[in-house]
RNA sequence: GGCGCGUUCGUCUAGCGGCUAGGACGUGGCCCUCUCAAGGCCAAAACACGGGUUCGAUUCCCGUACGCGCUACCA
């Protein structure tokens, strides 16, 4: 039984920006590490200089900590097990491949991409499996002094066992038998000195002291790679805990083309990281009861591997626009301004004017989704002119009683005093008793006139913000 | 093709041999209300299929089907 203390890793590649799948495993890394009292590493896997993006690793840290995942090592914070970026590791990978080398459980490998390509080509023509021939493998000693003598490019790939099986234990899914001889000769290290993903994942993943590998099912297969490069070392392996996959609506992996998938695409749209992250944390697991709506602190205490799923699930906009709903509904209006500052300048709206901005979005914040949505509710508050903007709101101006009811109600909103919702109230009260119109034969002209829409908010709060002049101006050009 | 993993309402899921199969999103209806949003209540909606095991299977086992993943000198 392993009794050291947790620590976890969220390995992302810096190819761009951070998967909504990579933010779910970065998160119950996070969750689990606290949730044991462990600790959390961020590693930095940049061995494909190839597909390295300028600025990733910046936006990885930026995102991680804009969804309040914070990691206790990495390459912003630093730690005994550093450096945590694998393109500054590679005098360790090579340094354990002469190691594997040396105890025969590794060897190099002459052929060139060309080679192999041609020959995964014959094979698929051939109707066989694709696998790599081994031919490097039976080189003999003086064939293989000859060729680095040559200056030959080579790579060095496991020597897998030939016949026999392998197990492993994944929390998720239980025992995992694979035969050896499904299992390719693994590259290990490729012909540019840098190790693959295997190589390095397994030798970092032991330094730094890695006790549980939580990551996505797309390394289920490859690991039983893993399993025989920590035997070959003579390494303990962590424990396995493979996170069933986030799919599009189709049920294949979730990618893009299908919506976004960059954690950023959501930021941008004002989605909340509070609502993101308890979206995305039940989307795999759940607690247990019927809880849904949870603080990341939350999650924290209630998180646990065994109740991860194993099949995958869906990612559901809506459900997540809902959450997202939830979440804005209960800021407070100074974080709700903040959210929509860009949308109500925008709107013309007199953000200066702080309590009546503070009253709109206490009045609006029930209408909103994502932010952006206060733009369409704050048109009726903007200086200028409405119209009725559909059939309904111009059947409302139609009525025969609609011009009677604005009649009564000008004057006595050109007088009324203070300009309150109360007093406003009054008046569209005074105007029932006066011309026996209620109901919504009194209200929808009113609220037409003003607002030039069939439904809004409470219409006394309404006039009051939109102002007396704007109000009056209004019920003007709807009874000319 | 091979190997691996998976399969409860449209979606996220609860269930760990005996339940009217529960909750949430979405959908529909009702209530509240001048109207809408929010909120409350109600409704429709699922155990992939076939064999076993068992007194009894959504649950355990084996097949089949379907889906997904992997099968690179990418991660």
């Amino acid at each position: 039984m392993n009794t050291a203390p947790v620590r976890v890793r969220f390995a992302p590649s810096p190819t761009g920006y951070l998967h909504v799948g990579g933010l779910r495993t970065a998160l119950y890394n996070f969750l689990f590490a606290r949730a044991q009292g462990g600790s959390m590493v961020l590693r930095i896997e940049d061995t494909d200089r190839g597909r390295y993006v300028e600025g990733a690793v910046e936006n990885l840290l930026t995102t991680l900590a804009w969804a309040g995942i914070d990691v206790d090592e990495g390459p912003a914070q630093g730690g005994p097990h550093g450096p945590y970026v694998q393109s500054e590791r590679t005098a360790l990978y090579r340094e354990h491949c002469e190691l594997l080398l040396g105890k025969d459980k590794a060897y190099r490998c002459f052929c060139t991409p060309e080679q192999l390509d041609a020959a995964r080509a014959r094979q698929m023509a051939e109707g066989r499996d694709a696998a790599y021939d081994r031919s490097c493998r039976a080189l003999g000693k003086e064939e293989v002094e000859a060729r680095l003598r040559d200056g030959l490019p080579y790579t060095v790939r496991l020597k897998v066992p030939l016949s026999g099986s392998l197990r492993f234990d994944d929390v998720i899914r239980g025992d995992i038998t694979v035969m050896h001889e499904v299992i390719d000769d693994q590259v290990l290290l490729k012909s540019d000195g840098f190790p693959t993903y295997h190589l390095a994942n397994v030798v970092d993943d032991h330094f730094m002291a890695i006790t549980h590998v939580i990551r996505g099912e797309e390394w289920l297969p490859s690991t039983a790679k893993h399993v025989l490069l920590y035997e070959a070392f003579g390494w303990q392996p962590p424990v396995f805990a493979h996170l069933p996959l986030l799919l599009n609506a189709d049920r294949s992996k979730l990618s893009k083309r299908q919506g976004d998938v960059a954690v950023e695409d959501y930021r941008a749209k004002g989605f909340l990281p509070e609502a993101l992250v308890n979206f995305v944390a039940l989307l795999g697991w759940n607690p247990g009861d019927d809880r849904e709506l949870f603080t990341i602190d939350e999650l924290c205490d209630a998180f646990s591997l065994e109740r991860v799923s194993k099949a995958g699930a869906v990612f559901d906009l809506e459900k997540l626009r809902w959450f997202n709903a939830q979440y804005l509904r209960t800021q407070p209006t100074e974080r709700l301004l903040e959210l929509c500052g860009p949308w109500l300048r925008e709107a013309g709206i007199d953000v200066s004017d702080s309590a009546r901005t503070h009253a709109l979005l206490e009045l609006l914040a029930s209408y909103l989704t994502v932010p952006a949505d206060i733009a369409a509710q704050l048109e009726p508050f903007a200086a200028g002119a409405v119209v009725p903007e559909d059939d309904e709101a111009k059947e409302a101006l139609q009525a025969e009683s609609a011009v009677v009811v604005l009649r009564a109600l000008l004057p006595r909103l050109m007088h009324v005093e203070p300009w309150s919702a109360e007093h406003i109230k009054n008046m569209i009260n005074e105007v029932k008793t006066e011309s026996g119109v209620k109901g919504k034969a009194l209200f929808m002209p009113i609220r037409v006139a003003l607002t030039g829409r069939a439904h809004g908010p409470e219409l006394g709060i309404v006039a009051e913000l939109i102002g007396r002049e704007q109000c009056l101006q209004r019920l003007r050009d709807a009874v000319a």
